[in-house]
DNA sequence: TCAATAGTGTCTATAAGACATTATGTA
DNA sequence: TACATAATGTCTTATAGACACTATTGA
């Protein structure tokens, strides 16, 4: 049991890591959502998620799970601590600790079936916000949209969902879903091309079906993004409902 | 896998809160950090905290530490949570998870030693951070301070360590000790009381020993600052990413 | 040629950085 | 009066928003 932890105050809990896991397909963000196979909460969407094992750091029990329930390698992806949920009666089973996580990916794979997984497939986000969730997972939804969201300003980030290289519009198209207004494309480039190290351009060029080929880039080394993308000068934008569903 | 928490995959641990405190005192950040009364780490310096009670969410506790280690009001500061630490080694009691937590201040009272501290002090942040920590906790206040010094950049926490009302200097010297460059008075002031809802003046004034009085303000009711408070065109002032934002 | 998308240029408004100038209190 | 600090104003540069215009592909 807890033996190594001495009885004075301590509470002994479980602890579980869970993720909110972002992709951009068909003009749409995307979220990765589970159908639990077992109680509590049975047959109800969750996120996917899991205990943390003995010998195993948040991070790692973060990437496990990533790889058990979608088979994609984490560290192709973005992935950062969100935020930890330990209401009391979070879980019915008993004292439960969350370690929310939040990760952000190029287009992934079809998810695999995982162990806790009767299934588990990706929603738009805008119909999975409109779901009931176990747990406490759509609070935990909700922030992890609002991380996202709040870090394409001041964040290279939205290059994470893009898979390498990519055109700027490429790169404009993930501001524009997860922010849910569109950009003016000139200003766009304007902007991402003058920022230090946002992007570097390969020298190649992609040519699409119609239209004017596009020049090809690769994430550069910045993390942080100055000046800032600006969202919005006044609260003008509102996030509307995408009609996207497929 | 898991099934319900007695056996399977589940892994009970121990949860604490750890609380990283800021204030500002005689031009310098300061952080709180106690004396350890007892073993591990006995006599070493550490940030405050302690378990997570049973029926206790994880804000609850977070302000009851405060309280028990400060003995102030913790509604009267800024509290937010910072990260979730929990490498297997990091408490040689056995596994523990701490949920790191950031409070932020003005001039707290002289704190009264806690339960588990034998002393509680204010300690100037250059000074903490090249001194001997206790557990990982020098990396929770490297994180701590990082994310008080983002978070002046585009939110309006700064004003959370002034006493109000406050003048206009106040809250400049709230920025340039964390921040640790000096900032233009004139521009200072234009960016602060042309920004929406950042500050509100009271009308009245402060008549200094020395110079002309200062005009009176109290915090407003924005928490975003848009647009940010430039913190370096060039990187001139370079003091390091981390993954920012709560 | 046209349709469609990529990319450039330009004008204007706003915000930031630098810094001079004026205002208002006390000693 | 001198002095110290608060507050305002002004000039210059950088960035953002709007949008006209040119470029390059396939059909």
């Amino acid at each position: 049991m807890n033996r190594a932890l001495k009885h004075d105050g301590t509470m002994p809990a479980a602890v579980t890591v869970d993720l909110v896991i972002f992709t951009v397909r068909a003009a749409a963000l995307h979220v990765l959502l589970i159908e639990r196979g077992m109680p509590p909460f049975e047959g109800e969407l969750a996120l996917p998620g899991g205990y943390v094992r003995a010998g195993e750091d948040l991070d790692q029990a973060a990437l496990r799970e990533l790889a058990e329930e979608t088979g994609i390698n984490g560290h192709e992806l973005h992935l950062e601590q969100l935020r930890t949920f330990g209401a009391p009666e979070r879980d019915p089973r008993g004292r439960t600790f969350t370690v929310a996580y939040l990760a952000l990916g190029p287009d992934l794979p079809t998810p695999v079936a995982g162990t806790d997984a009767a299934t588990a497939c990706w929603v738009p986000v805008d119909v999975a916000l409109s779901s009931e969730l176990a747990f406490d997972h759509l609070i935990i939804l909700k922030e992890g949209l609002d991380r996202a969201r709040a870090k394409l300003e001041y964040t290279t980030v939205a290059a994470a969902f893009c898979r390498q290289p990519f055109t700027i519009a490429d790169l404009r198209r993930v501001y524009e879903v997860i922010w849910g207004f569109p950009l003016d494309p000139s200003n766009f480039r304007r902007k991402v091309t003058k920022a230090a190290h946002f992007v570097e351009p390969t020298g190649e060029s992609r040519t699409p079906e119609i239209g004017r080929p596009a020049a090809l880039y690769r994430r550069g080394s910045a993390e942080l993004l100055f000046p800032p993308m600006p969202r919005s000068a006044d609260g003008e934008h509102e996030v509307q409902p995408s009609a996207a569903t497929g």
